[in-house]
RNA sequence: GGAGAGAUGGCUGAGUGGUCGAAAGCGCUCCCCUGCUAAGGGAGUAUACGUUAAUAGCGUAUCGAGGGUUCGAAUCCCUCUCUCUCCGCCA
């Protein structure tokens, strides 16, 4: 949520800003809403403050034994009038929040300009693409090659976007997760966390998927609905929730392994072969949580922290700053992390590393004590993919390909199967 | 799932209809005293919103959440959520 003074005090900027991501901020209407809810909250105050006295008075009277009639009489219909007010003024709040939530997250000054992905600019790159020497295939022809990845079984259980996995790509899988989480908990200082993977609705207006993005998520039919988690950034970042957390608590650093379940709803004929888009997969997320002083430093050490995943296996990549049109609602500033993919012969989004600056931290009232000012101010929220586990297992996959049409493991996931430097048929 | 108990400020914990935003203790901050790895005295110490030049004043709201009764609710009633205890069930 973007902070609703500054809406008031300076709306034409707020909508310049949000002009940049093609978002059209009405800050007239606003106004007037806002106005509105001014002039009942002022009404409201003064009749609470009239019951107040009064009831004041009736007390003091009632304890000296006076009379206290007339002044019942003085205030009989003070209760109606104050009821209608309250009720003016509640719809007028909630109409106001409607709109606040519904705005996406001011950009940081230094994006770059542009409608859509093809404007992001690269930042750097890592790693050179190998050079195969014979046809390189995508993970979809090695892993049904392999006989370890089977989307029939799967659509026959789930339908279509999913995917089983066997033997040695399974494991593969599992290997890859337990790396990262090893890396970021023993390297990075990252606290690694299990949470839910079904929350409230109010924790995902917390971080900003709802109420704009329903239709992406998907939910139980239980009378209060849960909603499956579409990446680990929702429990991970409501661990602050309505709390004030204590300057010396900073930086907060979680790492979790969950599944993540999107709807993909819109994203019809887009990546309809293979895993690169699916109803559920794994991630290894980052979250940070700090002092605003320092978000700018933490966003680029978690891009690196996840840099360092994708160097570790090998994987060439490269980093893209997001344009304008193409960060995330909740973002003020997004690096991409795109891997090598020879399949596709080009580069695809593995993490996404998000510094959402106190807009998260707003929504779900996470703040700090700042030992300067002595009084709780709001959080900085960070987070991002440390990285994705089924692309990265495409990514060791189709990069590890070999003509036999096995797979080479990269030697830093080699201790977790078992010492084994291939995935074969066997498995 | 059944029965019962509870939810108060950073923490512990009083408060069962009126001057309670809320006793007391702890913690924390500042000052004084003390001259010493300690103790003592004093003052202060929630958040949000409105008004405002103002983190000054003033007003309003907040005692798990939402409704209700009442001139007046932390206190009474209803619904819900969560926590704890016992029973049942279960990985």
């Amino acid at each position: 949520m973007i902070d609703p003074k500054l809406l008031r005090q300076s709306p034409d900027a707020v909508a310049a800003n949000l002009a940049r991501r093609g978002f059209t901020f009405d800050a007239a209407a606003y106004d007037v809403l806002d106005e509105r809810r001014k002039a009942l909250q002022v009404e409201t105050e003064s009749l609470q403050a009239e019951r107040n006295a009064s009831a004041k008075k009736i007390g003091q009277a009632k304890a000296q034994g006076a009379d206290i009639a007339p002044l019942l009489a003085a205030v009989q219909d003070l209760g109606e009038r104050l009821s209608e007010a309250e009720r003016a003024l509640k719809s007028a709040q909630a109409d106001l929040s409607a709109i606040e939530l519904g705005l996406p997250n001011l950009l940081a000054d230094d994006v770059p300009d542009g409608a859509d992905e093809t404007a992001n600019v690269e930042v750097r790159r890592w790693g050179t693409p190998r050079e195969f020497d014979f046809a390189a295939r995508d993970h979809v022809a090695i892993g049904e090659g392999l006989g370890l990845l089977d989307f029939d079984t799967a659509a026959g259980i789930s339908g279509s976007r999913f995917a089983v996995l066997k033997g040695g790509l399974a494991r593969l899988q599992r290997a890859l997760i337990q790396f990262m989480l090893d890396v970021h908990t023993s390297e990075h200082g990252y606290t690694e966390t299990y949470v839910p993977y079904l929350v409230q609705a109010h924790a995902l207006v917390g971080t900003g998927q709802l109420p704009k993005f329903e239709e992406d998520l998907f939910r139980t039919a239980t009378e209060t609905p849960f909603y499956l988690i579409p990446t680990a950034e929702v429990p991970l970042t409501n661990f602050a929730r309505d709390r004030i957390l204590s300057a010396d608590e900073l930086p907060l650093r979680l790492t979790a392994h969950t599944p993540c379940f999107r709807s993909e709803a819109g994203s019809y004929g887009q990546d309809t072969r293979g895993m690169i888009r699916q109803h559920q997969f794994e991630k290894v997320e980052l979250v940070h949580l700090v002092a605003p002083s320092e978000s700018d430093a933490a966003l680029e050490a978690l891009t690196g922290h996840a840099e360092q995943i994708l160097q570790r296996l090998e994987l060439p990549y490269r980093v893209v700053a997001l344009c304008a049109g193409d960060i995330g609602f909740g973002a003020r500033r997004t690096y991409d992390l795109e891997v090598w993919l020879p399949g596709q012969e080009r580069y695809r989004e593995i993490s996404s590393c998000s510094n959402c600056g106190d807009f998260q931290a707003r929504r779900m009232k996470a703040r700090y004590r700042n030992p300067e000012t002595g009084k709780p101010e709001l959080l900085h929220t960070l987070n991002g993919s440390g990285v994705a586990a089924g692309r990265a297992l495409i990514a060791v996959m189709e990069n590890g390909q070999r003509e036999d049409g096995s797979i080479e493991v990269p030697p830093v996931l080699r201790p977790y199967l078992g010492g084994a430097g291939e995935i074969t048929p066997e498995g």
